[in-house]
RNA sequence: GGGCUCGUAGUGAAGUUGGCCCAUCACGCCUCCCUGUCACGGAGGAGAUCGCCGGUUCGAAUCCGGUCGGGCCCGCCA
């Protein structure tokens, strides 16, 4: 039976058997300490017979390790209970030293990542380096039961298209059995069709997007956050966005709260429902400020971005806001955005901000079948065309006012513990410069 | 796509107004000492043709040209 490092302390006294990877090593003379990584975290072993030490002779860190001892309570052992008069069993031994740490805090520096991303498989093995993706999967593990509890059907839609027809990003192409296919660029019109179906929907996968675009902030592959819900107004969906995000960040300092401290990350300060400031007030508070006139500006650029943040903590409470009242005339505006019934030169979307960077653009879609034929043939889009035959199928046969959002899983996660790149959020990053490992 | 910037042992850094440098420091590695470490401590040691190619020079990590590979910002985009 093998004993988890967790179960250690609730052993003392026991002989029992641990497994896993020899984390470190310090010897003091008589007296050597090794610990044991397993999934749950380390465990020290006390070893005293010179002949036990010896078996480690050689053999490098990340060597395979089986462990028989006695557990003894020990105030001085981290976790409160140790390994003593351990019999090593080598179950892989290891003779090349790692190329980076395991045990001391790694370079995240920007000239260094491409060091940290060459031995991801190694370098995640660090203790610290792990917290991003433990954080990660409680990211997703909360907001999957904040849906589930609110009546979401989990999907998953094809990232294999015949054809580009949403618009906006580049997307990349490839030979499928000597027909073109597309990679998607987004869930968007399968989220929607469903609705038609389920009424809430959501998924979790990869997005693929062939803009050449080297940021901080872009990948060509990330995971999106998809979800799309019928019946509901423009302020229940925003309200329910922010409370999506407040379940996510109370769930990940429930768990993670001790290990974040070491990232030096700060709990967000957010309101229950997060506040909304209109495009226009952003661009003339970003004006004023900067003493520039950003009026004619249809999007944000990176720099207001931070700084609207900046200026939503100090004087809304709140790291997180909602950028609402877009142009429907310019092209920030999609076909399938819904017009603003009271302006109709503007667009009921809004784009949530969180410290610093759009991690969701939440709109609301045109429902009618009519309004989104003429809004298609606005944008110089053919109705008639086979990419958007199908979905348009889910409208002529009925889809009430609805909306949803689709939220960058890496960026959320890199903001939520203060990361300075995406990448740094993501296990194996894909970008214009890497297809590896 | 545009601009800027970086490349020195396995890792992270110093040196970059040419000569004190066949290259310095820290971590890691090897040998030895050390009975409570937990970024252990101490002594010693190995490990780098300074990304690559060419040029200038008595002399190049350092200057010049080219080239390869990163990074940051902007644009695109989310």
């Amino acid at each position: 039976m093998r004993t988890l490092s967790s179960e250690l302390k609730a052993a003392v006294g026991k002989e029992v058997t641990v497994k896993g990877w020899l984390h470190k090593k310090r010897a003091l003379g008589g007296l050597t300490f090794i610990n044991i990584r397993d999934r749950k975290g380390l465990v020290q072993i006390l070893i005293e017979n010179k002949d036990e030490v010896e078996k480690l002779r050689g053999l490098q860190i990340g060597t395979v390790l089986e462990v028989k001892g006695t557990v003894i309570d020990e105030d001085r052992a981290p976790g409160g209970a140790e390994l003593h008069e351990p019999e090593l069993t080598i179950l892989v031994s290891v003779k090349d030293e790692p190329p980076i740490e395991i045990d001391k805090p790694l370079s995240h520096k920007s000239d260094n990542l491409d060091t940290l991303f060459e031995y991801r498989a190694i370098g995640l093995r660090n203790l610290q380096e792990q917290t991003v993706f433990k954080v990660q999967a409680k990211v997703l593990e909360s907001l999957r039961a904040y849906l589930i509890e609110n009546d979401f059907t989990e999907m998953n839609t094809p990232k294999l298209l015949a054809e580009a027809t949403e618009g906006g990003a580049e997307v990349f192409k490839l030979d499928y059995f000597g027909k073109t296919a597309t990679l998607a660029q987004s869930a968007q019109f399968y989220k929607q069709m469903m609705v038609g179906v389920f009424e809430r929907v959501f998924e979790t996968n990869p997005t693929y997007r062939a803009e050449p675009s080297a940021t901080t902030r872009h990948m060509s592959e990330y995971i999106t956050i998809d979800v799309e819900m019928g019946f509901v107004t423009f302020e229940e969906l925003l309200a329910f966005t922010s409370g999506l995000v407040n379940r996510v960040v109370e769930q990940v300092w429930d768990s993670y709260g001790d290990d974040l401290k070491k990232w030096n990350a700060q709990k967000p300060v957010l309101t229950p429902d997060f506040p909304r400031m209109s495009m226009a007030e952003v661009h003339e508070l970003y004006g004023k400020a900067h003493n520039v006139d950003m009026s004619d500006e249809g999007d944000l650029t990176p720099d207001e971005e931070k700084w609207i943040c900046q200026y939503a903590k100090k004087q809304l409470g709140s790291e997180a806001v909602f950028i609402t009242d877009w142009s429907s005339t310019d092209k920030t505006f999609k076909f399938y955005h819904r017009k603003s019934a009271k302006n109709p030169t503007l667009a009921d979307r809004s784009d949530l901000l969180f410290r610093g960077i759009e991690i969701a653009t939440v709109p609301m879609r045109e429902n009618n079948y009519d309004v989104l034929v003429q809004q298609m043939k606005d944008a110089g889009l053919d109705p008639a065309h086979e990419g958007f035959k199908y979905y348009l199928q889910a409208f002529k046969y009925g889809l009430p006012e609805h909306g949803g959002f689709g939220m960058g899983l890496e960026r959320l996660t890199e903001k939520l513990i203060g990361l300075d790149n995406v990448k740094e959020a993501t296990l194996f990053p894909r970008d214009i410069n890497r297809l590896t490992p």
